[in-house]
DNA sequence: ACGGATGGACAACCTCGTTGACTATATGGA
DNA sequence: TCCATATAGTCAACGAGGTTGTCCATCCGT
């Protein structure tokens, strides 16, 4: 009886962001045929930054990790693409509220469909059980709140 | 006897980051700590690209798919760094060949002894035989070579 | 009422990617 | 041999998206 050998210490993080990958690609792939296929992989977390009552650009820019003025960048490409509107909010002149158009709420509704879809493929593939054991491996590992939100700027330059 | 309910379907991606970036961040900081501290994430990539004989600029960007004049780029501003160096190729005065430095070999040796500790560390924390699971898992969801170098610029725009 | 704090917008700049055009060199076929 | 084509590298212009600095309008506590 022989023991494999350890493998190299560089391969579960190469595989981490591979399965990351994968399964962000496939998403995209579908969401696009289901009519969304203007969408970034970064576009999910800053919907999900802006969140369901809506938000600042200042806010958006706090929960994003970066300035103010590249929030407000943001929410304009995502304006001119129909996800987002922006509104004045009644009981502060200075804000404006950026909420999710219909065509946003829709676009999330469907990703976290898409998402539950994808799991269920997993399971079947690996087992629920061993899927299970990944998930909490993955939690010990990287405890926390998952939505880290300034994960598009992580790469690039400092 | 209860069951635990099924978790969302995007927490799994969403780990698999959070999980790949903490590794990140972790081996930055150690070898930042041990003389290394102009490095980002992507470099890593690069210096696999190089590789031990050396490549040039063409195919540079074709592992990293971007182009070769992205690709000069990149090499411009390692050289300044001190982790490459440029030659010419005796067999073709076309080719300049990039190779990395002693400073880029040393890196890429401590990158190595530095991944293997923290698997050590998260074999600690789990345990061998559930990491030996994750790393299985994650083989089967995301087969194949885990050295996508095209990643730095998986994010970003089309 | 006023002075500081806050939200938003504009401008200038930086980094890093792109495409296009150009030069120098190899290479293969008439 | 000679020429057409393909390839390696570089330069220039541009765009996306980030940064900081500045300014103005608006709130709010004293």
């Amino acid at each position: 009886m022989s023991t494999d050998p350890t493998p190299p210490g560089f391969e579960l993080p190469l595989r981490l962001l591979l399965a990351f990958r994968t399964i962000i690609d496939e998403l995209h792939e579908r969401i696009a045929r289901e009519g969304h296929p203007d969408l970034r992989p970064m576009h999910g977390f800053v919907f999900q930054a802006i969140g369901p009552h809506g938000t600042t650009a200042v806010e958006l820019g706090r929960r994003l990790g970066v300035s103010k003025q590249a929030a407000g960048k943001t929410i304009e490409g995502l304006e001119q693409l129909g996800y987002v509107a922006r509104g004045s909010d009644p009981a502060d002149a200075r804000r404006k509220v950026v909420r999710l158009t219909d065509r946003g709420v829709d676009c999330l509704a469907r990703s976290a469909r898409i998402f539950d879809e994808l799991r269920a493929e997993w399971s079947a593939t690996l087992g629920e059980e061993q899927l299970r054991r990944l998930e909490d491996g993955l939690r010990q590992l990287a405890p926390g709140d998952p939505f880290r939100l300034d994960t598009p700027r992580w790469f690039g330059t400092p």
